[in-house]
DNA sequence: ATCTATCCTGAACCGTGGTTCACCTTTGTG
DNA sequence: CACAAAGGTGAACCACGGTTCAGGATAGAT
């Protein structure tokens, strides 16, 4: 059990300023931003960047991790006021409509998306999500708003095909015509 | 005027091989597939495919416009399976989820699904398409089924977010949740 | 002050994939 | 059959972007 020395100063210092570098890029430009504009963007070369993050996927994962808590919170404020008495649906809905319109800015948050699908990601954080749509569904079937068979995983499977490169006025639209199949007057399809 | 001599007999031989291998290998892997590939696979050289395609662009809109082509035949015979008496909003939903699932075979028509909405392709093949879409969303209105705001971009702007890399289920699923939208009973959501 | 483990630097490396071009082959006309 | 013109070939070119590594700098312990 070697216990390993505290990490560098210099070496703490830099690895915030590579992940708020990081996530900026790639917040302003998508994921497909190069390591040296990271790097440049951080102030420091790109060597530093493997030596905090083994490889791109790694960084672009931390990144995530940081958008996913922000939805997180997102998700627990919408709840909270559920809580305080505001209706269900509604929040469930605004909080669709929030976090497709953050995914326009943040194109990470798209990434986000498919990766809560795909890769695990921070437990935690992902639970907690996860626990705050859940409330926000459970409360809403209560009310007798939402559709009984909604799950997270629904939200999560909209979120996933929102048209984040599409105008605005089409992504309202995609609002509209996708909301409905979460609520109690819709009907199952066969295919 | 100079009158363009006659392709040789050769060349268009090799435009037909080239079409074929394009489409088979893009269908099958996605639009990713190398140049190489594509050349291997119809039997030809690289250098081959520059002469019929100045750019790799140019191969995947031809390609594209197959399956923009495939797709209104389909649109059509469901426009004239309701006009023969079936419901249209059915034909409408089964529509739906037949194109989403040609998309998860036929990567490439996930690719034209998005042109549709960017680029003009076939103005001709496009027209069709969206003709016999919108003749079915009419038939369905004039039933009371469809919601009289829902136009031929709503139908697009879904098929364009169709989850085409997730499994089958959550693509069912995503069809049940989406439907609705179309649908008589849904009613419009503010942002 | 010295010394070493830790950290940083950035030019170079490498794989990938679209594109080109000098040279050869085939077609089909005279 | 000869001979242009059209077409085909594929090795080489190039841009791009992730990754590496030998050498230099720095923090922090002694």
């Amino acid at each position: 059990m070697t216990q390993a020395r505290a990490p560098r100063a210099d070496a703490v210092r830099n690895r915030r300023k590579i992940l708020g570098a990081a996530s900026e890029q790639i917040t302003a430009h998508g994921p497909e931003v190069g390591m040296d504009e990271i790097a440049a963007a951080a102030g420091v070369a790109v060597g530093t960047l493997y030596r905090h993050f083994p490889t791109k996927t790694d960084l672009v994962a931390a990144v995530v991790a940081e958008f996913v808590a922000r939805v997180a919170d997102d998700a627990q404020a919408a709840l909270e006021r559920v809580t305080a008495g505001t209706r269900a649906l509604d929040e469930l809905t605004a909080f669709l409509g929030r976090v497709v319109e953050a995914s326009v800015t943040d194109r990470a948050v798209k990434a986000a998306a498919q990766a809560l699908g795909a890769e695990p990601g921070d437990r935690d954080t992902e639970e907690r999500a996860s626990a705050a749509v859940a409330a926000l569904i459970q409360a809403g079937q209560a009310d007798g708003d939402i559709h009984p068979d909604v799950t997270v995983n629904d939200i999560y499977l909209l979120f996933s095909t929102a048209p984040t490169d599409q105008p605005p006025a089409a992504r309202a639209r995609w609002l509209t015509l996708v909301v409905p199949g979460l609520t109690t007057r819709a009907r199952p399809v066969d295919i």
